[in-house]
RNA sequence: UCUGGCGUCGUCUAAAGGCAGGACAAGGGACUUUGAAUCCCUGAAUCUAGGUUCGAGUCCUAGCGCCAGAACCA
């Protein structure tokens, strides 16, 4: 906090938790205050925008903190990659807008180091080959409630495993033959530790490397090598990795890197749930594979790909990655937040067209036939004012949209039916005289007067429609995409199949729409047709589009907020409902008054709440932890009242040994003593807790610690110049404060308090502030 | 059941123990030649119960709930 800062009340601008890793590695000089970060993406699959958040993340970071970030393959599975992907996944991270300069790695250049690295372990007596079948291998790992059993194979010499191990790499078994297993510990409550598989054998080609090898290693030992192997100094991964961390620091710790300041470390986030679509990349195979969509770059899929063809830019992306946020809180984020970004960016950058998607036809009645009026129009709203405009040909038969004409217009109807006027965009005002209808009641025809100026300005016309002039229009087709799934969460169901979710409206085709010219003869590619929504031309970055007998074929992107479209639909389609299965929010109550369950305090606690005349609470906490115990029994013996030793050590002092393993750097003395001075009324309860932080820290006696900080301020002759300068600071607060906003006193006393150093008396200060707060 | 992680407006996300804030969504209004955009306003939250503290979303205890983990996948 700087010097401008104390006194006054300011909102300070917050940071995720992993910038803040980042940020105290930085001050401590961890990594020599390097930071390079990596996005290490499989190739077997396309990037989706769940990709983007941690791209994002990590090449943001590196941008940040001028670090780098590496793109880095990693290619250890042969039977599921392709080069298809590492071609399509660099497409996507350069088009996001990000560069790896010339960090580009793959796991797979490292096999010849790790082998190295894996004899190693073998040599140190950390690694054995392992001659169970797949199956038997499973069995003896037991389960998440049952310990594992050790491989018979797991007491073999370091010459036979060397020896087995290099013929394993030579080809001379089959596949699953043998494998070779870190020897950690196979009771260990985390399964990961029950002697995991660091190599297997796969007569399969690699796509890089081809027959080279017939041994690949396995994640949790390639992967942390390969961010020591490069130097990463911050390894960012989801959630669920993270039981994985013990592995990839004790690998690390065996591998024989060594690192600039400290090996590499495993950081975990969330990953990014996206409401109404799914984002494993086995339930986005299965939608391309059964032609649910017509590719990985279909513009419904969540891909990169797909959000490209559909019109969506690398900067809405990156913003709604920036909003999303970054915790480790499972989320799952409003489809409606990415629909904002984009809408938000596409709003300043596409130019405004007119596009007529279901024509019905409209005859201005007083305009003669031949006649043609060039109006003209600008591309840019006046908010947007972005200069630009084009001609825009009237003439006497246009196109309208169907959906802007009803024969019995609903309540609230803005727009044309019989007898009624609207303005057509950018031209002028007609009313609607009458309607021609076909055989089967069908109205294919409006006929509509032009009003004449002063007409118009009589007439008070509310709405305006869209319209092409039918000899100039350019036909088109158009894809409006909604989304892929009916419900929020089509994969939350065990026994559903998530494809019995699928919209079957997520794609509407509307052939025969008529464009204004202009928009074609200008080569535009992105555009917002106004009143429906922004639109792209389809695979405008390239690629033929699936073209419809040579027209255009616009994808839409996203269509315009229509509150229109809310009211009138109205009650008649409520939101489906959630389907998460007692979703972490909802409230239990009831689960209060279970005390049935609770576990009853052991013996040794009964004995200490009798003994010393402690709550239950307080024994149970005490008896749990040996240190505690200890420091009751000695504090009493120096002559504290186990009520006050016992309130010190089962909120404080458990806090401390809660983080702290080993010995504590105080005795029972100094927190006797530390005691006696907040009984005598030395400290206040509020500085010593500062005092205990240091004391638990250094163990330095506390009334040095107290003469080193400087003691209590109680005096109102050195308490009323700081709160009198609080006040003068943060006047706002002040008249906010009298007009009854009493909650700002904690502020009032936390500025105090902060003034001071956590000097003050909070009482007195309290009863100050009250006085002034009052006074006038 | 064990191990690890996580519980803050409907959703996402903030608050060195000191104003529960912001964004999206929702509702209302102003403006409007896009029922858009913009602007303004409103409603809306600390999982529960105890404890420590002048003061608890934050610290301690117990409980409840959700997620991940038993691939020779990553």
């Amino acid at each position: 906090m700087s010097e401008l800062d104390a006194h006054t009340l300011t909102q300070v601008e917050s940071k995720d938790f992993i910038r803040e890793l980042i940020e105290r590695d930085r001050a401590s000089g961890k990594h020599q205050g390097r930071v390079v970060t990596r996005f290490p993406p499989e190739p077997n699959g396309y990037l989706h925008i769940g990709h983007s958040k941690s791209i994002c993340l990590n090449f943001g970071l590196a941008e940040e903190y001028g670090g780098r970030c590496h793109l880095r393959f990693d290619d250890t599975n042969p039977a599921a990659e392709d080069l298809e992907y590492v071609e399509s996944i660099q497409r996507d991270v350069r088009w996001l807008g990000f560069d790896w300069g010339e960090h580009l790695y793959f796991a797979s250049d490292y096999y010849e180091r790790l082998y190295q690295i894996a004899e190693r372990l073998i040599r140190s007596g950390d690694a054995y080959v392992c001659s169970l079948s797949e199956a038997e291998i499973r069995e003896y790992r037991g389960t998440i409630s049952e310990p594992g059993r050790p491989s018979p194979y797991r007491d073999r010499t370091v010459e036979e495993n060397l020896d087995l191990f290099r013929r394993m790499k030579a080809g001379e078994f089959a596949d699953g033959a043998h494998v070779l297993r870190a020897k950690i510990d196979m009771a260990a409550p985390n399964m990961k530790l029950r002697d995991p598989l660091i190599y297997r054998i796969r007569h399969h080609a690699h796509y890089r490397l081809g027959d080279a090898w017939c041994i690949y290693p396995l994640y949790d030992f390639a992967h942390c090598l390969s961010d020591g192997i490069e130097g990463v100094t911050h390894s960012l991964c989801t959630l669920e990795f993270e039981n994985n961390r013990p592995l990839y620091d004790w690998f690390l710790a065996r591998s024989g890197l060594s690192f600039e300041g400290a090996a590499p470390e495993q950081t975990e986030f969330a990953r990014l749930g996206l409401s109404y679509t799914v984002m494993s990349k086995r339930k986005l195979l299965r939608l391309v594979q059964e032609k649910h969509v017509s590719g990985w770059d279909d513009p419904r899929m969540p891909t990169i790909a797909g959000l490209r063809r559909r019109g969506y830019t690398p900067e809405a992306i990156r913003n709604f990655a920036r909003r999303v946020g970054v915790a480790k809180n499972n989320s799952l984020v409003d489809f409606a937040l990415l629909e904002h970004a984009v809408r938000e960016d596409l709003s300043q950058r596409s130019p405004r067209v007119l596009c007529v998607l279901q024509p019905l036809k409209l005859t201005i009645t007083n305009y003669p036939a031949e006649k043609v009026e060039e109006l003209t129009a600008p591309y840019f709203p006046p908010d947007v004012g972005k200069p630009g405009s084009r001609a825009l040909p009237f003439s006497r038969e246009l196109w309208i949209e169907q959906e802007d004409f009803e024969l019995t217009p609903p309540k609230g109807f803005r727009r044309l039916s019989p007898g009624a006027s609207v303005r057509l965009r950018y031209a002028h005002v007609i009313t609607c005289e009458s309607v021609v209808k076909d055989a089967d009641g069908n109205v294919v025809e409006v006929q509509a007067r032009l009003a004449s100026p002063e007409e118009a300005e009589r007439l008070e016309v509310k709405g305006t429609i869209h319209w092409v002039s039918a000899a100039h229009a350019v036909s088109c087709t158009v894809h409006c995409y909604d989304r892929l799934f009916q419900v929020p969460e089509p994969d939350a169901g065990e026994d559903v199949d998530f494809l019995s979710y699928l919209n079957p409206q997520s794609l509407e085709t509307f052939t025969g729409c008529q464009l204004e010219p202009a928009a074609a003869r200008e080569g535009l590619t992105q555009v917002q047709f106004e009143r429906h929504g922004y639109f792209c031309l389809d695979r405008a970055w390239g690629e033929e589009p699936e073209a419809a007998s040579g027209e255009l074929v616009w994808n839409r992107t996203v269509p315009l907020k229509d509150s229109w479209a809310r009211v009138s639909r109205g009650a008649m389609e409520a939101e489906p409902p959630r389907r998460r299965a007692g979703q972490a929010n909802v409230r239990n109550e009831g689960s209060a008054q279970a005390p049935s369950k609770a576990a009853s305090p052991g013996a040794a606690a009964l004995a200490l709440q009798a003994l010393h005349g402690l709550t239950e609470q307080e024994a149970r906490v005490i008896s749990a932890e040996p240190r505690l115990g200890k420091l009751l029994v000695q504090l009493e013996g120096l002559g504290t009242s186990p009520k006050l030793a016992a309130r010190w050590l089962a909120n404080d002092v458990a806090a401390l040994t809660k983080v702290e393993a080993g010995e504590l750097k105080f005795g029972a003395a100094e927190l006797a003593s530390l005691i006696q001075l907040v009984e005598s009324g030395t400290l206040t309860r509020r500085l010593a807790k500062d005092v205990f932080a240091e004391l638990a820290q250094s163990g330095e006696a506390p009334e040095q610690i107290v003469e080193r900080l400087g003691g209590q301020l109680s005096g109102d002759e050195e308490l009323i110049p700081v709160v009198d300068q609080v006040l003068a600071k943060n006047p706002e607060h002040v008249s906010r404060y009298r007009a009854g906003n009493l909650n700002l006193m904690g502020a009032f006393v936390g500025q105090v308090m902060r003034a001071t150093g956590g000097r003050a008396n909070p009482q007195r200060v309290t009863e100050l502030l009250e006085q002034r707060l009052k006074a006038d």
